[in-house]
DNA sequence: ATTTATTTTTAGACTTATCTAAATTTTAAT
DNA sequence: ATTAAAATTTAGATAAGTCTAAAAATAAAT
């Protein structure tokens, strides 16, 4: 039906649109797909042709419903495999995504039913992504950045901004794991770094760079 | 590394050498993948630059040691995925083959490690076929069609040669799995055709067509 | 040993996805 | 309102894989 590099230009406008503005730059998508503005434009016009994008020169683009639910179902698929690969594979986090990259363009409804079934139908991934269901609908949470918390707040870790293999790794030997209790002890107010504890754990010192890529919502108490 | 379409042609010419001759002539390849002639020459120009095959012109073609690794390593990912399917996913034998062939060009060593230690190290394939090991190594069963054999000669079914889902769902139909008895009651001299009993249930009748395309193994008494 | 038929290869063209360099449009700055 | 800068699009090329039609080589038939 599509080709895999329609596939990622889909997958590429969608995140652009989710984490950003109401329209999308050609630049924006050349930067995320490591091409060229150039080829961005030629492949616009494609997926405007094919009913996915709505596209108007020097315009900026947009899914359609037909892109958007394309870009959900790629990402329901690429989600569940990056579970079922920690989940039954013993991947660790940050070893799934380059071959999630790959999976995500199986094409076979059966496959995909029958994941979600083996992993239980989860809600998110091992990020704590949320995963689209079969009709593509997508239960966001709530989450923030753990740099918008203070002194004395206590939450729990749901997610990660940047999804970096190095990153995750870095969370690895810090202790953190997706559910665990975060309680910041003290903050520095020259470069907003913080102390925390980690599942009452002893505290330790983590950057704002850090904190800022982490997601927590707060503890119901 | 490779394309798929490169994968497949490796593929193509390992099957063909497998089953014919000593080489494999342009015209072998483009029937099985459904192609012209002259894209053939143009590919086996590309892989003979990659030393995956021997390739002189008009002289058709084999594949090098590095050229039967290759096909040796993508068997096993579309074997091993197969077996997948129908042991974890609920897949039907004739319904795997389809998607075999888009997960058999996955690339991730660890993937197809942790997919055989889930599967418990299997010997064969959902269709009777052999699982080339890690390194290469495939245990062939000296497996012969049931239409070899002659009245009250008792064997096991170990495989097929039509691996069409038309003819596995006719299988099916008839109640044949693998690993099964049969016991030849009659053969009609006219056209070969058998009556035979399955797993010592009531006899019925398959015709020659169909007894060249079931293998077996002599049961041992 | 020629002629004929078949197989295989080459030549030239097309499609998809990419690029660089040049032209155009939009946006920002004077 | 012009001019300058940035973003975007077009033009023209390239590489992978495919095709048709024509040429060349091999195999078969007389
Ligand atoms: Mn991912
Ligand atoms: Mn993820
Ligand atoms: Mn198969
Ligand atoms: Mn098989």
């Amino acid at each position: 039906m599509h080709s895999f590099t329609e596939e990622n230009y889909i997958k590429a406008i969608y995140k652009l649109l989710e984490s950003n503005d109401e329209t999308v730059s050609t630049n924006a998508i050349a930067e995320r797909m490591n091409t060229k503005a150039a080829s961005v434009t030629d492949m616009l016009k494609k997926l405007s042709a094919k009913k996915l994008v709505n596209y108007q020169k020097y315009q900026g683009v947009t899914l359609t419903a037909k892109g958007e639910k394309t870009a959900l179902n790629i990402i329901r698929k690429h989600r569940l495999w990056e579970m079922f690969l920690v989940e039954k594979f013993n991947f660790t986090w940050d070893e799934v995504h380059d071959v999630a990259e790959q999976l995500e363009h199986i094409q076979s409804e059966k496959l995909i039913d029958e994941l979600d079934k083996f992993l239980n139908f989860p809600k998110v991934d091992p990020h704590g992504d949320p995963i689209p269901d079969a009709k593509g609908k997508l239960h966001l949470q709530k989450s923030k950045p753990l740099s918008q918390f203070n002194i004395d707040d206590v939450c729990v870790i749901t997610g990660v901004v940047d999804h970096s293999p190095s990153f995750l790794r870095y969370l690895d030997k810090q202790g953190f794991v997706l559910g665990n209790e975060i309680k910041i002890k003290d903050m520095a107010d020259f470069d907003r770094s913080l102390q925390i504890s980690v599942n009452k754990r002893a505290s330790f010192f983590i950057s704002n760079d850090v904190a800022k890529n982490i997601l927590v919502i707060a503890k119901q108490i």
